[in-house]
DNA sequence: ACATTAAGTGATT
DNA sequence: AATCACTTAATGT
């Protein structure tokens, strides 16, 4: 266990390796599994050690909008700030596909902050690296570009999955951005005239040249 | 064959 | 971009 949590994060020291796996749980989530939902009080944050989470911002009206993803060496930054200010959480997480996570108790935060400098770093890292998406996230909501988001949305999730062809439905994906089926459906038919994707029922499979153009960006 | 669910379309706000 | 009303297509029982 504990070689595994330093091979995945290699950045963490190991007396504080020592003190994560003495502290925390390993749990096995299947695809689409819940691990948290907004509004519980955040006792725990999860590491990933395999496979890919996916942040979705909840309201409490049954609203929900899709920030990020993270992945095996990564934890959640959303779930770091609401450790900190001990607040319930905002954001749902869910299991992108079969993924292995290290539940963290919240109340070592604070601990490891002073006591371990990689932790500290860690963390810092955790939240610059997220920044940039969520700027770019915020962009595309505040100029309403919808098309966007959508591209994004694919890309990300192909990205999370290891693979081109996603298993969705136009009507998911219209719940995630916070819009509606209509809206998907057209933007989506659109994207096929362009040739980025090929559509079918309850599939969206992307070109190659999408994949490898969002990439480079 | 029938019901249900997913997706496409035109018109309106 | 959202909503409505409707059609068409695919899938399940």
């Amino acid at each position: 266990m504990k070689e595994k949590i330093s091979h995945i994060f290699p950045a963490l020291e190991e007396a504080l390796v020592t003190e994560i796996v003495q502290n925390s749980n390993l749990k096995k989530l299947d695809k689409e599994e819940i691990l948290f939902s907004a509004g519980h009080k955040v006792s725990d944050f999860p590491m990933v050690l395999s496979g890919s989470l996916r942040i979705l911002r909840e309201d409490g009206e049954g609203n929900e909008h899709y920030l990020y993803h993270i992945f095996a060496g990564e934890t959640c930054a959303m779930s770091l700030t609401c450790c900190m200010s001990n607040k319930p959480s905002k954001v749902k997480i869910i299991a992108e596909e079969d993924s292995e996570v290290v539940i963290v108790p919240t109340f070592l935060m604070d601990l490891w902050m002073t006591k371990f400098h990689t932790w500290k770093s860690f963390v810092t890292r955790t939240y610059n690296f997220r920044f940039d998406d969520l700027l770019e996230t915020i962009d595309s909501i505040a100029f309403s570009n919808m098309d966007e988001r959508l591209l994004k949305y694919l890309y990300d999730k192909s990205r999370a999955i290891a693979a081109s062809t996603l298993n969705i439905t136009h009507q998911d994906i219209a719940y995630e951005l916070n819009t509606t089926r209509v809206v998907i459906s057209r933007l989506l038919k659109q994207l096929e005239k362009k040739g980025l994707l090929t559509l079918g029922r309850n599939k969206i499979e992307l070109a190659k040249g999408t994949l490898a153009k969002r990439l480079n960006n």
